[in-house]
DNA sequence: CCCAGTGTCTCTTCC
DNA sequence: AGACACTGGG
């Protein structure tokens, strides 16, 4: 392959920066729209292209497994349009289609095959696959290769089970939920039961811990692991083996992280464990032949509830950079340049997102013309708001030849707000996709097909073992299942050794023996092909003779018919998986399976009309947005209201969805919405009242939405006094530890500096508020003694 | 052991 | 409104 430069000619200097640097830490602060996605992978092929790196060295972080396999693609079409230059002289396209094909695959087979591409969840699988028997818990339990990924359900029921059966505690002061919830984030901040007792060192977090403790038990006897886990114990391996460390971090040049802002601390620890190898990060200066490079930008940090922390982020240049300030530092770079919206969306963006008091400086420019006007519509309801929308919809569409059903998204706050919109596309006949809600792999009869493959790779699952005991129907019922639970206990071996045993089945089982003798039969008869076979063989086999087809068959109902259909897919799913992967196990496959979402099947060029979530909807673009449901309590959600870090986070949000949209935004809000099956009225969201007067047109005056007076907004006033030049931040020096008062937080206590020079951030801590990230510049802080 | 009927809780957001 | 868990009669 040839060198070549006049790729990168297609960059913008801050772009070309970026993508330029070779070895070193660098942060790219990102805003929406900035041609991010593009800069990271030019700066792949810029790396196996110029600097001759291996592929093999690289790993690239992504958020979603979409965002990673349009990667792929996307440096898959940049070397082979590389490779169609220097060996015809053609562009790519101009080349006939064979030839097309031929180096797309030489291309797969030199250099994409060989990138680590992915979520951190799916990375770390494919680690642990590799090493997770060489890790040890500090209990002693071990996990083998051939290990399940639990899923959430799985992992809750397994919590309730410890908190009503093992502990006797009470579920309602112990909600099942809220205790997975407890664990979950201790798992993602690398935090084990002990550690945990000592971060809430009274009853509940001792219960929280003990529930911990015994879950991590039941996980290892099932030899299963959770989605915190995946993360979790990659890092605890690194920590606690050398070699393990060492061999990871010589392989990992080259680590490129995108959507830096939504790390959690354990993400973070892999990160940092990978590029040091384990030294100190601090002293750690290491960096030939290395880069640590991450992409992110803070206003579009939405997922604190699973732990992320975006002051990781903010902390990359004290952590891995040079720590200096903006015009001087060598370890940061601003893509500023915004390609996606018109100037008018951008506007409104900018303009909301300014009510955050929790961010850093960064202006979003337009490159864009005005575009028009947003439009906000206020409905009486849910069905008139979503009988304007399919108006809008369909009008649009007709007048625009150039906008297409899949040009449209409809982006709301949480899932259940879906179905108004989907019953008058349907009325319409209006093609759409939703996007989350009941992922394909969620499904029963999906889930009992994969309990049946994982039962069959994974002997010690017992949960799988249990859920698909009895389905189809073989008389094995819940006196049966205590039984033999009961044996499983008293002889602490998985449930397995005594399912395979006929003699001990016969004892237990009485009656109930000749179903349960049978299921055994099945998973056996399929174990025994596990090594010969090829999975979807298996999965064959074991649909006939498991009876479930048949049993589905039997039903006759359209709904049986519908799950067969479902269950058909997989299989063709399975399929695919086979053709299109090295590692075709059905191990892999199940690890696919667990760790895909629904935004994967999420098709683009299907053609049909969008609905998501505005979580799902981060990372995409349309020409047309619809945000519907602006209404307090729904957004910002009204577990939010209370929390001013957590309205912030939901105003991030808005942010989010506002950013999406490239022509044109809508936005719309009912006065009375239906909840629970009842009708309830709502009144407009605080955002509503942020919008810019002059850059919005409705359809019932502006003057509608009250404004709130919160201390946000004080604290907003206060910045526009500040933020002139001359007041500047030298005139104090600032140390973790500094006591201060905020004009609308009162004290607090300084505890993180950010940055250096006049780009300088604070993190305070106030009694009351919590952790607040703040710019002295444009909040006068008072030093207190 | 299985089914049908009743009661309970829920709607964050996701890998 | 709808999914899900629990209970009691067959």
């Amino acid at each position: 392959m040839t060198a070549s430069t006049d790729f990168l000619a297609k960059l913008n200097p801050s772009q070309r920066a970026a993508v330029e640097h070779f070895c070193g830490p660098l942060l790219v602060v990102a805003g929406a729209g900035s041609g991010k996605t593009r800069a990271l992978t030019f700066r792949i092929a810029n790396l196996v292209l110029n600097h001759r790196v291996d592929p093999e060295s690289i790993l690239a972080v992504t958020f979603t497994n979409k965002a990673a396999k349009e990667m792929k693609e996307r440096i898959e079409v940049l070397f082979a349009e590389q490779e169609a230059q220097a060996k015809h002289g053609k562009s790519l396209s101009a080349l006939p289609e064979y030839e097309q094909t031929k180096l797309r695959s030489h291309v797969y087979k030199t250099v994409t095959k060989h990138l680590w591409i992915g979520t951190f969840h799916a990375l770390c699988s494919r680690i642990l696959r590799f090493d997770i028997e060489k890790y040890q818990h500090p209990d002693g339990y071990t996990w083998k290769k051939t290990f399940s990924i639990f899923d959430e359900s799985d992992a809750q029921s397994l919590v309730k089970n410890i908190v009503t059966k093992q502990l006797n505690l009470d579920d309602k002061k112990f909600n099942p939920r809220s205790v997975r919830y407890a664990i979950s984030n201790a798992k993602n901040q690398n935090f084990t039961p002990a550690e945990l007792e000592k971060e809430q060192p009274n009853y509940r977090g001792r219960m929280v811990a003990d529930v911990y403790r015994h879950y991590e038990k039941a996980l290892a006897a099932n030899n299963s692991l959770d989605f915190d886990d995946l993360i979790m114990i990659p890092v605890k391996l690194f920590q606690q083996n050398e070699s393990v460390l060492g061999y990871w971090h010589n392989r990992f040049r080259h680590i490129l992280v995108d959507e830096y802002q939504d790390t959690n601390r354990t993400q973070y620890d892999l990160i940092r464990l990978l590029t040091t190898n384990g030294e100190d990060i601090q002293q750690f200066n290491d960096w030939r032949n290395r880069s640590t490079f991450v992409v992110g930008d803070a206003d579009q940090s939405i997922y604190s509830f699973r732990a992320a922390d975006f002051t990781i982020l903010m902390n990359f240049q004290n952590d891995f950079g040079d720590g200096l300030a903006d015009d001087d530092t060598r370890s940061m770079v601003k893509l500023e340049e915004n390609y996606r919206s018109t100037s008018n969306i951008l506007h409104v963006a900018n303009h909301i997102i300014e009510n955050n008091t929790e961010r850093i400086d960064k202006i979003l420019r337009a490159t864009r013309g005005e575009g028009e006007t947003i439009f906000c519509y206020k409905a009486d309801d849910e069905i008139h708001e979503a009988d304007f929308v399919v108006g809008q919809l369909r009008n649009l569409e007709f007048q625009h030849p150039e906008l297409k059903w899949g040009d449209f998204a409809i982006l709301y706050r949480t899932n259940a707000q879906s179905r108004s919109f989907e019953e008058i596309l349907t009325r319409y006949s209006i093609p759409y996709q939703v996007v989350g809600g009941l992922r394909f792999y969620d499904r029963r009869e999906i889930k009992d097909v994969l309990a049946y493959v994982r039962a069959i790779a994974n002997p010690d699952d017992t949960v799988s073992l249990k859920r698909v005991i009895n389905v189809p129907r073989r008389g094995v019922g819940k006196g049966t299942l205590d039984k033999l639970d009961q044996a499983t206990q008293t002889l602490g071996c998985p449930l397995w050794e005594i399912l395979r045993d006929e003699g001990s089945v016969k004892t237990l089982a009485g009656r109930s023996a000749k179903g349960v003798l049978e299921f055994a039969r099945i998973i056996k008869k399929c174990r025994d092909r596990l090594d010969d076979a090829k999975g979807s063989e298996i999965i064959q086999e074991l649909l006939e003779d498991s009876g479930y087809i048949d049993a589905l068959k039997a039903e006759g109902t359209e709904e049986a018919d519908e799950r067969i259909g479902n269950v058909q897919e997989l299989y063709n799913a399975v399929l695919q998986f086979e053709e299109e992967n090295e590692d075709s196990s059905l191990l892999a496959f199940l690890a696919n399976a667990s760790l895909a979402s629904d935004l994967d099947n999420m098709e683009e060029g299907n053609n049909r009309v969008s609905l998501m979530t505005l979580h799902s909807s981060k990372g995409l673009e349309f020409p047309v947005v619809f945000l519907v449901g602006l209404e307090q309590g729904l957004f910002p959600n009204f577990r939010s209201l209370e929390d001013p870090a957590a309205t912030e986070e939901e105003r991030r949000l808005c942010y989010v969805g506002i950013t999406r949209a490239k022509e044109r935004l809508f936005i719309s809000y009912a006065r009375e919405r239906r909840l629970y099956g009842h009708r309830e009225p709502a009144s407009p969201s605080l955002f509503l009242g942020e919008l810019p007067v002059d850059y919005v047109t409705t359809n019932s005056g502006l003057g509608m939405p009250q404004r709130m007076t919160t201390p946000i907004r004080d604290a907003r006033s206060e910045r526009e006094g500040a933020a002139k030049p001359g007041s500047g931040a030298h005139e104090f020096d600032w140390n973790a530890g500094d006591i201060v008062v905020h004009p609308s937080y009162g004290a607090g206590e300084v505890t993180h500096i950010f940055g250096a020079g006049n780009k300088i951030c604070l993190a305070v801590k106030f009694p009351n508020q919590g952790r607040k990230i703040i710019d002295p510049k444009l909040t006068k802080l008072q030093r207190a003694e």
